[in-house]
DNA sequence: GATAGCAGTATACTTTTGTATACCGCTTTT
DNA sequence: AAAAGCGGTATACAAAAGTATACTGCTATC
């Protein structure tokens, strides 16, 4: 699934909105974004950690998604300079604040399943 | 990408948020529901005519992703018995109030972005 | 000195998602 | 009678996303 949102019915549309959507689709998409941040959702976080509390997921995934989150701004990677290097992971502010989006997904989908069962 | 979010980490919260952004998500992921839901958004529209509203869509797609919008309730179809019949596609209210969640995305988006030109 | 934990990477594979192309039966228009 | 529009379906294929399994170099503990 390619990434873009080339249509023509959304060119009335400002296109930074467009651009916006997108952004926040990039943050949620996939199997395992939404595990992860709940994971950092109370505080920092080790790879392993990570690992631990969600089953299942399998090193690469976790790998390839903390990478991409962190290219988004979503998280934050710090190496501290221990012996070993420990590394912790965090959100920053606007990774953060996506919990606004979850909210209004959460809203949305329990009237969602009222209005469902009403004509059920 | 299967579609659980079996996730002990979000098992803390209540198990019915977990279904109400997982109902969310599938409302908003693949790469044509976002451009068919901005086709409707003005109005009824025939199958052809959204076809033509969206650029390089193949009506495999398009009828897939109907079919999986009707399913989960987001439009509704209507066979109207017109001599050939004539069909026409429209939001249900649920549906249209899936654009609390893109408003919701579009503010967190644009933030995000001023976020991101601050830093960096 | 073997074993285990950390923070991942490498390779090969399967599943899911999307594309390309052609076609169907029906009716209206030319 | 041929061509074009409607609302799709069928088949085959390519690309993206995710899985399985093994392994790496480092340190720290048993």
């Amino acid at each position: 699934m390619k990434k873009e949102l080339d249509l023509k019915a959304i060119q009335d549309c400002p296109n930074s909105f467009v651009v916006a959507v997108n952004d926040a689709m990039n943050v949620l998409t996939g199997k395992w974004k939404l595990p992860i941040m709940a994971s950092l959702i109370f505080g920092k976080r080790r790879f392993k950690e990570i690992e631990r509390e969600i089953p299942k997921i399998t090193p690469r995934m976790l790998s390839k998604e903390l990478k991409e989150l962190e290219l988004n701004g979503i998280i934050k990677r710090t190496v501290h300079d221990t012996i070993p290097v420990t590394i912790e992971y965090e959100f920053t502010s606007s990774g953060r604040n996506i919990k606004t989006v979850l909210d209004s997904m959460v809203e949305w989908g329990l009237e969602h399943r009222k209005n469902i069962f009403k004509r059920a």
